[in-house]
DNA sequence: TATTTTATTTAGATAAGCCTAAATTTTTTT
DNA sequence: AAAAAAATTTAGGCTTATCTAAATAAAATA
């Protein structure tokens, strides 16, 4: 039975890993979780003896079936609660985050079981990120970031890399939602800013930066 | 912000210190907690320095009015849960202990208000027990114990003082629920035992430690 | 390649809670 | 009231997770 700071960590590992599962710095860790990279470089240390990570001194740190297990559950559990904060106690989804970490963390596989049941098994949460299922799998379905289109197409909003409260305002006030239509108008090699429509109403320049937090998709 | 070791221990003092506000024991606390005598000795200590509880060496423990405070948020928090639990994800009430244990130190306080609307503002939880309210005020109502009462009594089930599984277990098979009523048929000063008929049924007789975990009101 | 910068690790401390064993105080019994 | 028993506290340690400061390794730059 891990600690909720393990299960933190692992999260942090799997979160960093990113899709092709690279090794991940001690810097990043320790920026993701907001300590100093020696405590990192302690802990990682740790989870390496009991199996949950592969680490090897200056070379990064990866998961291990165990520890992307535990990870996987603890990530199940966080978008679980999510989709209960917004959907039955009316939460925005900009005010979830942080109380879905503490839920994250509670112990019990009958509870988030019920839960599931008790919601309709969802299958993405309220930024339109996947939920695995109880044996860790989700759903692959092609993804893009918005600043890897070309001009003219049109995709649809499907998520956010991004959950600070400050980028999630500022979506709201430009009236980006989940499910919007975007079209790509024009895109600026200067600074990689992209002139976009939105909902074919609106027009309006993204920076780069935005942008790639955008995560959409070529069909609903 | 407390810690949730720091909130169980102000939990324990206020179960312990029951409704005369009683000074606790070191070893009462130990007992509660599961942890040892020398372990609370230290912690009540630090509680005393933080001003949560007042404390003299060898004489025990009381709760001040912020300890107070912190306790009866704690309980609020737990028996919600608990609601919930029940109400909406259906569990049995003998299940949800010690999930609720774990729900109640999430800190977020509009949550739990959310919560409380999403629950339609109940008045107890599924043991009877009653809800404090947002300023940690609970309605006083004339509770007994079972084995307070005279032969020929008529009462009704408002909840219970324990919640193991097995005295819960126990409740169940013999068909007392929340609601049941009692009727006091025969008392036996050799063993203290209590004949009882059961929702105008079945008759049986309780031994005292049953029946003075029994909760029981006069009227409905 | 030599040097500087950056990243990472080690060493030594700290705080919270817990433990065992020993000492002390209080309570109970004789 | 003295002795025995029970309750409580103190002393000294342990573990987890953190920190700062110093040392070392790797990467970047000149």
């Amino acid at each position: 039975m891990q600690t909720s700071t393990t299960e933190d960590y692992l999260k942090a590992i799997f979160k960093l890993s990113g899709p092709l599962k690279k090794g991940v710095s001690t810097n990043a860790i320790s920026e993701e979780l907001s300590t100093k990279a020696s405590s990192v470089s302690d802990m990682v240390k740790k989870l390496s003896d009991k199996k949950l990570v592969h680490y090897v001194k200056y070379q990064g740190t990866t998961l291990t079936k165990e520890g992307e297990k535990i990870a996987l559950k603890v990530i199940r559990k966080h978008r679980l609660w999510e989709v209960f904060l917004v959907e039955k106690l009316k939460f925005g989804w900009d005010e979830i985050h942080e109380i879905a970490e503490q839920l994250e963390h509670i112990r019990s596989p009958k509870l988030i079981d019920k839960l599931d049941a008790h919601l309709g098994f969802p299958k993405n949460d309220p930024h339109g990120d996947p939920i695995p299922d109880k044996d860790g799998l989700f759903p692959k379905l092609e993804e893009f970031k918005l600043n890897e289109l070309k001009i003219g197409e049109k995709v649809i909003l499907i998520g956010v890399s991004e959950d600070s409260k400050d980028f999630l305002n500022f979506l709201d006030k430009i009236g980006l939602k989940l499910g919007s239509r975007i079209e790509i108008l024009d895109y600026f090699n200067f600074d990689k800013s992209i002139k976009v429509k939105i909902n074919n109403n609106s027009v309006l320049t993204l920076s780069e930066l935005v942008a790639k937090n955008l995560n959409i998709s070529k069909e609903s």
